[in-house]
DNA sequence: TTGTAATTGGCAAATAATTGTCATTAAGGG
DNA sequence: CCCTTAATGACAATTATTTGCCAATTACAA
């Protein structure tokens, strides 16, 4: 049996409070998290956390498309709410305490650049720099 | 003693045919290269090579500025002749061969997207879909 | 040609990230 | 309030990548 969104939806979900809490980090930081971010984060609600519980709630939420993996240069996977992931935008990496930050806007104009013969189906854009705590 | 080019250069450098391989991959590939790639290409040259020779041959090249690292996004790094990455430009990433490609040209005016207080330093765009020979 | 030391390559070992296992806990329907 | 079983968390195990080690090889200066 595949392991996906479907057999999740019909199985029983139980609303624990570990799974709250990594909801709730994704709310309050409004920008895309690691693992280890939302470890660090959720077990300030929950000590108790374990950080294979984050694996496995994470997991569960890309099956039920309420998160988005966000690939990165340089850094680890990133994870943003599907509700912001389905709005094209970008992201903002400060080199200083290596947090992510979402950038509304696109410059555009890029199907221009893509050489002959091939086909342009995405893109992602990362600007770098310190964020405005670091700055 | 700290590792690092300083060194390298103060150090005798044979000319061994491993090195020629590797340097040689990177002339005729034209794009940057992992190092599984490298030492697939390598191979064909001089089908003793090992990969922990490739290993050792890219940070010997990375310590003598003769090529530089690209991190990509969802993808283990690049390597690319410094000639080329001294020159700003961006990559094109093929989602069925897994090759990245050069494009040449750049969006531009990215420091009306930064937000408020944040201070951009430089930016990283790749561009992805199927490569000429995949598509 | 010869001597020396840089280089090589196979394998083990170190890293780092993720997953399997399983006894225990607890969510929530009845 | 129970009872069933999903969920948890500690730990071991796995996977993938990179590096340490070292005996054998080889570049190249003398």
């Amino acid at each position: 049996m595949p392991h996906g969104r479907y057999l999740e939806v019909m199985t029983a979900q139980r609303q624990t409070k570990q799974l709250q809490a990594v909801r709730n980090a994704f709310e309050s930081a409004g920008r895309p998290l690691s693992i280890d971010e939302l470890h660090q984060m959720a077990s300030e609600d929950l000590d108790s956390l374990g950080l294979r519980t984050v694996y496995r709630v994470v997991r569960k939420l890309q099956d039920a498309d309420e998160i988005a993996v966000v690939s990165v240069p340089g850094s680890s996977d990133r994870y943003e709410l599907a509700s912001v992931a389905s709005k094209h935008h970008h992201h903002f990496h400060c080199t200083s305490c290596d947090r992510f930050f979402d950038i509304h806007g696109c410059p555009g104009g890029l199907s221009k650049l893509v050489p002959e013969g091939f086909k342009l189906e995405r893109h992602d854009l990362t600007l770098s720099g310190l964020c405005d705590a670091c700055a």
